[in-house]
RNA sequence: CGGGGCGUAGCUCAGCCUGGUAGAGCGCUUGCUUUGGGAGCAAGAAGUCGUCAGUUCGAAUCUGGCCGCCCCGACCA
């Protein structure tokens, strides 16, 4: 048996890594549809906690949840010439609204779609048309707006190149849509959202993003402007975890949003959109996870707490169990972050190392075994994830009990930590073009590379072509703003931008 | 849509060159042994060898068509 559950180890491959590290955690399985997947109870638990974690912070920022239709009527995607263009590549389209069994020669039966439609439907790639459309209708004068309306739903983007949670055809995701009477406010909601998620990334994924604008080249189509979180996973690689995109009158004018202002004249609403993907669970996985599997932090883990039984004998074994579901029963009452601490008592029938080894890889937070000596000396063995897999201490559950909050977020704290060491270790300040082709050269680490940059769309498409390098984004705030020259034009710039190759 | 590769048990694959009608490892089931640990031994279940056609006494194996998948590019949360 290896060293490490997961082969091969991220130094040896990381995109293979990344595959058995899914499936060892049992997170998600392809499907026989090309592009979809199966989230598996595991993989679907994780989203379940950020749903309902970041459900809770689109609340408390004043927005309610509505549902839209699947299918958007082709003519919506008609109305707005750019956004239509971005995204006319990955549409699936529905043409037919029946089947007719037709018998073969053989004896078989074949399904034929009959009934085409009049006019086709396109399953939604993101709902800023037909919500349009309803905010078209529900708005009439300014007393109506602002609207802030978030929607959990599934879309469509036809991939060439799929990968689990990183890239599906279909994914669950939450799009937020809101309306507003002047672009100030739309603005600054735009910019709100974009707050909830880096809050949401660091202090609930443990995931230090950097928050940013990103170029006219990289916007969502049809947005006037398009802030960003970039993550650094462990191959230093980028990964665009969340967008809030502000479309100024654009979408307002093609779905015909208008309503009467205080000064009794028509006007267009100014809109917004924003959201985050199930894709933020391979963000999740690349950022902490190890050769043994996932890491999970335990804010959102699906339990954060396994109590396995060790039952050497058959005559104890009863003991045990029923001292396991009183300890998990007592760890209940206790709360982290607002919610009831999760905790999975694990009775099955295995060997030891077995269970153990399956919870390494799955990435729960805190592992408890009782056996029949913890009960005698009223102790309990507990290991932690962000420790080595044999890692064991023997506490008295008394201190367990005590001290259980606490080590969750000192895990929490440490993952964390150890994000943003990674992510600043490998982020570096570079000033000329022979540096810059250093950087990213083949073979090189990588990272993120901060450059002062002023050129054109033209010249950034070509680094893209190139080099494969992108810029992720055009940081917020002081830290990076200072004088220097453009690395590739000699330009004056005033700031510098983060480039690196992505997901 | 271009360039490469591959379809054999749930998974990973061997067998194909040199046709004779199916194998391994892992996983699964059962029994015994073991038990602070991803255990051992034994028995067992499981595949119309992607599909259609051709060659042949005989095809997983040779030939051709079709279908599907994977990797590398263009697209992308």
């Amino acid at each position: 048996m290896s060293q490490n559950a997961i082969t091969p180890t991220r130094e040896q491959d990381f995109p293979e890594w990344y595959q058995q590290v899914v499936r060892a955690a049992d997170l998600a399985e392809n499907s026989e549809v090309r592009g979809c997947m199966v989230i598996k109870p595991w993989g679907y638990g994780l989203w379940e906690n950020i749903q309902r974690q970041l459900d809770a912070k689109f609340k408390e920022t004043g927005h309610v949840n509505a549902y839209f239709p699947l299918l958007i009527p082709l003519s919506y995607l008609e109305k707005e010439a750019e956004h239509a263009e971005g995204f006319a590549t990955e549409c699936a389209v529905v043409t037919h609204h029946r089947l007719e069994a037709r018998k073969q020669p053989d004896g078989s039966t074949k399904m034929v779609p009959t009934g085409e439609l009049a006019e086709p439907f396109v399953i939604r790639p993101t709902s800023e048309t037909i919500i349009g459309a309803a905010f078209a209708r529900w708005v009439e004068s300014y007393r109506d707006l602002p609207l802030l309306i978030n929607q959990w739903a599934n879309v469509m983007r036809w991939e060439m190149r799929p990968r689990l949670f990183l890239r599906t055809a279909e994914f669950l995701w939450q799009e937020g849509h809101t309306a507003h009477e002047t672009a100030e406010e739309a603005l600054e909601e735009t910019r709100l959202m974009h707050r909830v998620y880096t809050d949401f990334l660091r202090n609930h994924l443990a995931i230090p993003v950097i928050p940013g604008e990103k170029t006219e080249n990289e916007r969502f189509p049809g947005a006037v402007n398009t802030f960003t979180v970039e993550a650094m996973v462990q191959d230093r690689k980028a990964i665009q975890a969340g967008t809030s995109h502000y479309l100024g009158q654009n979408f307002a004018k093609a779905a015909n949003i208008q309503f009467l202002g205080r000064d009794n004249t028509r006007q267009l609403a100014h809109t917004t959109s924003w959201g985050v993907s199930t894709r933020l669970i391979g963000t999740l996985i690349m950022a902490h996870g190890d050769d043994d599997g996932v890491i999970l932090p335990p804010r959102i883990a699906p339990s954060q707490i396994v109590i396995l039984p060790v039952t050497p004998k058959p005559d104890t074994r009863q003991e045990v169990i029923d001292a396991c579901e009183a300890l998990a029963q007592t760890l209940r009452v206790q709360t982290f972050h607002g919610e009831p601490l999760r905790v999975h008592v694990d009775k099955r029938d295995l060997p030891g190392g077995t269970k153990n080894w399956e919870w390494v890889k799955k990435g729960v937070p805190l592992r408890v075994e009782i056996g029949p000596r913890d009960i005698s000396t009223r102790s309990v063995a507990v290991s932690r994830r962000d420790q080595g897999p044999k890692a064991k201490e023997f506490i008295p559950k008394e201190d367990f009990l005590q001290s259980v909050v606490e080590r969750l977020q000192d895990i929490q704290d440490g993952l964390l930590a150890r994000a943003t060491a990674f992510r600043d270790a490998n982020l570096h300040k570079i000033n000329t073009l022979e540096e810059f082709q250093a950087f990213f050269a083949e073979g090189a680490p990588g990272g993120f590379a901060l450059m002062h940059w002023a050129g054109s769309n033209e010249e950034e498409d070509r680094l893209a072509k190139e080099m494969k390098v992108t810029i992720r984004c055009i940081p917020l705030g002081d830290t990076h703003a200072e004088e220097g020259q453009c690395f590739l034009t000699g330009r004056p710039s005033t700031r510098r931008v983060v480039f690196a190759r992505s997901y």
